[in-house]
DNA sequence: CCCTGATTCGC
DNA sequence: GCGAATCAGG
């Protein structure tokens, strides 16, 4: 693919907005992080808000060494928005089930995800009115391939058996 | 490990 | 111009 107009345009209203290289690799899909890194720079583009200090000098002598041709078919994880997008739509299904939710939606600012940001590894336990603007997803990490973190998979798969027969215990594992 | 951006350089 | 490989840091 290549970086037509639109883009382009795209790529810069996203860098501009905050997103990772590879959030806008995958929101663009057909390049990786690496292309878009690249890209920003050509633009001209890169610094963007960087707390971080001088930090250290990027040097690299990188030797003359030509690097074997590879094929690792171009495209794994290019439908990874898509297919996130249908992970979260099953909400979990709250029950009549009270005293689990307090602590949850204290989620840090930096570590709040966006539709976005969440990966193969992120909880998508949505948290805020997914109308407003204070939606967001968890965004803690999870075990790769599980939807949610461990605290909101105790919320989101209490065991059938635990519901009733042991109540005590399932209640006191979920804290 | 996972992730980030930065740089170089063969193409 | 492009972007994989590589580096460096969190």
């Amino acid at each position: 693919m290549s970086w037509t107009d639109e883009r382009v345009e795209l790529l810069k209203k996203l860098w501009g907005d905050g997103l990772s290289a590879s959030q806008i690799a995958g929101e663009l899909g057909g390049v990786t992080r690496n292309a878009v890194i690249g890209k920003v720079h050509r633009l001209g583009l890169s610094g963007r808000a960087k707390t971080s200090a001088p930090s250290t000098k990027a040097r690299r002598p990188r030797v003359n060494a030509a690097p074997a041709a590879k094929k690792p078919t171009q495209q794994p994880q290019t439908v990874g928005a898509t297919a996130l997008k249908q992970d979260f739509v099953p909400a979990p299904v709250q029950e009549a089930k009270p005293e689990v939710e307090p602590v949850a939606e204290l989620v840090p600012m930096g570590q709040r995800a966006s539709i976005l940001t969440l990966t193969e590894r992120t909880c998508k336990w949505p948290i805020g009115d997914p109308a407003t603007d204070d939606f967001y997803f968890c965004g803690r990490v999870s075990e790769a391939g599980v939807p949610y973190c461990t605290y909101h998979c105790k919320i989101a798969y209490q065991p059938v058996a635990d519901r009733r027969r042991d109540r005590t215990k399932a209640v006191a594992r979920a804290s």
